[in-house]
RNA sequence: GGCGGUAUCGUCUAGGGGUUAGGACGCAGCCCUCUCAAGGCUGAAACACGGGUUCGAAUCCCGUUACCGCUACCA
């Protein structure tokens, strides 16, 4: 048999998929992808007391989210133990394990353990500083140092790729290994993400799992954008990785880096946008679709083109899908419409001459023909009418504006007409004569 | 405490005996422009510290410091 690679993601059921987990997942998935061996799933179940079904799918779900597909059926750590127990009799009836008050310790090798990782190169302890451990309790439930060492051997794993917090434990598995008769596999320790104070990511520290961002309007192209360069980069200033097949070939394992890296939501947020305003409409309208009856938009009688064309408009200003959701929703609903603080001051400073402009476009407005309620048109009207006035564009365009979203910032005015509608618009800028 | 690991802008990172130490996010300014975003340009911003090796160290070696991990009959 060819000597395949073979590598697995090995969570416990803890109830969410951690960032730090995912990104290991990711790494893992690459590699094998990249080798044209399999990427296994293990779900780390031995304590029952943690494990439930709802929790394994969580994980599951989270894997799938991101695009991660496992190769084989998924193994369970709980299924092996009538295994995990014969061979430690085993190594007990060789004298390589003995008993002490009911439980099956290992006895530690008394000399070096060494080994070639992957990331961290040559790493070397001394066996006399590791204590003999159990292996085996005495209620004959198996320890996890133990397990991971046989079933990654039943499962042929042929790289162990997991967080460094795990180089503490490799002496320990190696001399398991070596017990037992097998040659350790390839270990490749990824570095840790830790929080923005420098410490390990927790849930202090906000969102961790990666439902979360999910539930916050990440697209999963963008999380796995982002999670894969923490920790790895490939060698040339290209950040921006819009398929997974982009991260696939450009990964390698050379390098992964040796040191933690520091979650950076600003930067997600970013990339996020980035992956936004290349996302089709479509697909975007897709994403959204089920928030907008909330917000009072109904598609059905807006018509699905018109709908289409506001996500259009707003994708390359939303760093969210619930941003965009959000603008999507302002434009067909005047009742989202919240005057930002920035808008009152607007309105503050002149509010004679904001109701004046008002007036005016109203006024103008309505004479359009709605077969010519279109940008180009509508931005020719509104200079002219600008002019008569003896104003600057800005002017009446920023009291529009104001008058249609609450806000001082939106697509051109002329767009933003288009996307309200002439009669929608018409009603909120003569509602807007009121502020 | 012991053992193991890490150390380049605030953050993600490139580089690695002789460089103006490069890019990205964020920040500031300018351009574009009806606002914003996007884009373009510019700016502020880093080699933890101390020894050594060397003609020359951010880069190699040692030490210190800081941080992280392991040190469970948790995983």
């Amino acid at each position: 048999m060819p000597d395949t690679v073979r590598v697995r993601f090995a969570p416990s059921p803890t109830g969410y998929l951690h960032v730090g987990g995912a990104r290991t997942a990711l790494f893992n998935w690459l590699f094998a992808r990249k080798a044209g061996g399999q990427f296994l799933l293990r779900i780390e179940d031995t304590d029952k007391a943690r494990s439930s079904e709802e929790h394994v799918q969580v994980i599951i779900d989270g894997l799938g989210w991101l695009g991660l597909d496992v190769d084989e059926e998924i193994v369970y750590q709980g299924a092996g133990i009538t295994r995990h127990q014969a061979l430690a009799d085993r190594l007990l009836a060789e004298g390589k394990a003995y008993e002490h008050e009911g439980a099956i310790w290992f006895r530690m090798p008394d000399e070096e353990i060494a080994w070639v990782d992957a990331v961290y190169d040559r790493i070397a302890f001394q066996g006399s500083d590791i204590k003999d451990w159990v292996i085996l309790r005495s209620d004959r439930s198996p320890t996890y140092n133990f397990t991971v060492v046989a079933d990654d051997l039943e499962m042929g794993v042929t790289h162990v790729m997991r967080g460094d917090d795990h180089i503490s434990n490799t002496p320990k598995q190696i001399a398991v290994y070596r017990a037992l008769g097998h040659e350790p596999p390839t270990f490749v320790h990824v570095p840790m993400i830790h929080g923005p104070d420098g410490k390990k990511l927790s849930k202090r520290h906000g969102a961790t799992a990666v439902g979360d961002y999910r539930k916050e309007g990440i697209l999963p192209e963008a999380m796995r954008n982002f999670l894969a360069l923490l920790g790895w980069n490939p060698g040339n200033e290209q950040e921006l990785y819009f398929t997974i097949e982009e991260l696939v070939d450009a990964f390698s394992i050379e390098r992964i880096l040796k040191k933690a890296a520091v979650f950076d939501l600003t930067k997600l947020e970013w990339l996020n946008g980035q992956h936004i305003s290349r996302t089709p409409p479509d697909a975007l309208f897709a994403l959204i679709e089920t928030e907008l009856p909330d917000k009072g938009v109904h598609v059905a009688a807006l018509g699905r083109e018109r709908v289409l064309h506001a996500v259009e408009v707003q994708r390359e200003r939303a760093r969210t899908t619930h941003d965009l959701a959000h603008r999507v929703g302002v434009r067909f609903n005047a009742a989202l419409i919240e005057r930002t603080p920035k808008a009152d001051t607007l309105i503050a400073k002149d509010r004679n001459a904001f109701r004046a402009a008002l007036a005016a476009v109203h006024e103008r407005l309505q004479t359009v023909d709605p077969g010519r309620w279109e940008p180009e048109h509508l931005e020719q009207v509104l200079r002219d009418l600008a002019d008569e006035l003896g104003l600057k564009p800005g002017g009446i365009f920023q009291p529009i504006r104001v008058a249609l979203t609450g806000d001082t910032v939106s697509e051109p005015v002329n767009v933003l007409l288009e996307v309200v509608g002439k009669t929608e618009s018409l009603e909120r800028i003569e509602a807007a004569r009121e502020w």
